[in-house]
DNA sequence: ATAAAAAATGTAATCGATTACATTTTTACT
DNA sequence: AGTAAAAATGTAATCGATTACATTTTTTAT
């Protein structure tokens, strides 16, 4: 079970060749006749020879492989996305490297050393959390590698991204609500530093104010994207001496959370509130009631980075081209949105 | 941006010693006098050196990374097991490559095509459905090469696994319906080929037998772990002349189908029947009603996997033996579980 | 038929670290 | 002090592919 492995220079010996014969059969075909082509090729068939990635990468000092960071992979919200990446990088050459910002005090030393070490070409980013500090370093050191953020990203940098268009996820639900006959609706918002955040609250606090609905400090309520800050966000909104007739929230997760939490205190959605979630996971279509929510196309998100960053990786020249994508979200219409009690 | 990279070969010029040095410095210091090991050091510190993986793992032979086969990355399901996964390599200079089985027409050419590549040095393997002529060939290829199943595994092969008790589980949720009263129980089963499903099944069955729970043939519905298998199954109970008063499922996603069908027929779960679960999945202590259900450590199942296959990896004689794992579950009684209605 | 251009192929250096083997230095012991 | 053994260090081959440059073969044009 030992024995050596095969290389090329053995298959240049079976074909009668020279080593850059076998090398150019291998990544250049088009520059060989084709006699010779195939005496290459039948030998490769005979051997079962298979080229050393190793040797490969160091000779031409790439990697051959993408790092991808994932902010929680304990969240199943982000297989979808790292499904969709893995398609986008089947067929090609590159692997995929999976990191998990949680396992690091400091991803980017992380980030720098896998490119330092040679073990990445590039970089997708599923987190979005990089402080100003962070982005300068990273920026600096990975100026010519391609990096692309998925799903989140960060603020006031060039780094090419795809996003769904949260802005417009937000806005729906709002407008939903609002033809539904709501005009008092409150938000549960994610984290505050987090970007999502961010723009589904921007979205959500300018179509309220497009549709004429006052704001006060109640419509707002900050927690994170978790089941549970939805329990405490439903406990907040019990202690309201004016309840809402409606909830949007940042994530399916927290309104499976408020639903959970306003049952207990006998209160029915979508009979008493209706809540709408935000991005449409497996359990949305199963709950009881059913999920009205925005969809985002995670796979799709995880797809076209993937694409995106093939594209960037098997381009010669330095890309200083920033590629970004907004892909289109929906409004899933289902159980937990109803008109309000006053109007029935 | 281009100049040359650090190499071996600068330090020891900055540090006045041989790249022989150099190199013990970094795998072997304990070879070292320690004027030379700090005169090394200092070198590698002031230029921000690292070493060149490609360059290293060609001259030892080896990849320093594994790969992570997932049957359906999209499941939310594995996620848990990935982090584990990760964490257990976090700190060591492994990487975590992760394939999708899905994508893949013929995985085992893809796992022997990544050993042979150099690629990686190991695979776990979350994927137990290998035919026997798969078996033989990767065990043919991979003799030496460490390989650890976590979860699911293939049956009389002599491949590590990490697995959970899946066989108490199944009892577990038959003997707590039966101390709530219940005598029919029905189980909703997985793929007829999953190793998972023939020990749950098992695990009900034997279980039900000891109780001395008359058997029939409609003990049993055949389905997927899926939410689509739970809509199906529990509308097949609905057409039995006479009911079951209790289930206990495959999986938390069944159980999730199932209560959901069951509900739109006007069947209350617990009221009119019992459901038990199996995996306990995020949700499950928020669904509605929240559920009973075998927990498993999916965690500590990719957390371990990761273990013993650090171990392997860092055993430098040919590993023969064989790890086993088996790790306990516990049964989390929720509101999805109540005594039957005769008995109130 | 012949020179020039183009295509095909070969030779050998190279990528950057590791390590077998050789050599030098230090330590231990009589 | 002298010598054997042990420790430290160095030299140079090696892992396996790619590619710059050199050389040979074929094609094209006159």
């Amino acid at each position: 079970m030992n024995k050596r492995n095969t290389t090329i220079q053995d298959i240049a010996k079976a074909a009668g060749v020279s080593t850059a014969t076998v090398s150019r059969a291998l990544s250049n075909p088009e520059l060989l006749s084709q006699t010779k082509l195939l005496a290459v090729k039948e030998a490769i068939k005979y051997t079962g020879y298979r080229v050393n990635r190793n040797a490969r990468n160091l000779r031409k000092q790439k990697a051959a492989a993408v790092l991808v960071l994932v902010p929680n992979l304990g969240n199943p919200f982000f297989s979808k996305i790292l499904s969709g990446i893995n398609k986008g990088f089947s067929g090609t050459d590159y692997s995929v490297l999976i990191a998990d910002s949680e396992s690091f005090d400091d991803k980017t030393q992380r980030i720098q050393n896998a490119f330092q070490d040679g073990q990445i070409d590039g970089l997708i980013s599923l987190d979005g959390a990089f402080s100003e500090n962070e982005v300068v370093e990273i920026s600096y050191d990975l100026i010519n590698k391609p990096v692309v953020f998925a799903c989140e990203w960060v603020e006031n940098t060039d780094f090419s991204s795809i996003r769904s268009d949260n802005d417009s996820g937000a806005r729906l639900a709002v407008q939903h609500l609002y033809n539904l006959g709501h005009r008092k609706i409150t938000h549960i918002s994610g984290p505050d530093s987090n970007i999502l955040t961010k723009v589904r609250q921007a979205g959500f606090l300018s179509e309220c104010k497009k549709l004429k609905l006052g704001l006060t400090n109640e419509n707002i309520i900050k927690g994170d994207f978790s089941i549970q800050a939805g329990y405490a966000a439903a406990s907040q909104i019990l202690s309201f001496s004016e309840k809402p007739t409606a909830i949007t929230c940042a994530s399916d997760e927290i309104a499976i959370g408020v639903i959970s939490q306003l049952r207990k205190a006998g209160i029915s959605v979508p009979n008493d509130i209706s809540v709408v979630g935000f991005d449409d996971i497996e359990i949305s279509n199963t709950y009881i009631p059913t999920l009205t929510t925005v969809r985002q196309d995670r796979f799709e998100l995880g797809l076209s980075a993937a694409q995106s960053m093939v594209e960037s990786l098997n381009n010669e020249k330095p890309q200083l081209s920033i590629y970004n994508k907004v892909i289109d979200v929906e409004l899933v219409v289902r159980e937990s949105t109803a008109p309000p009690l006053s109007t029935k």
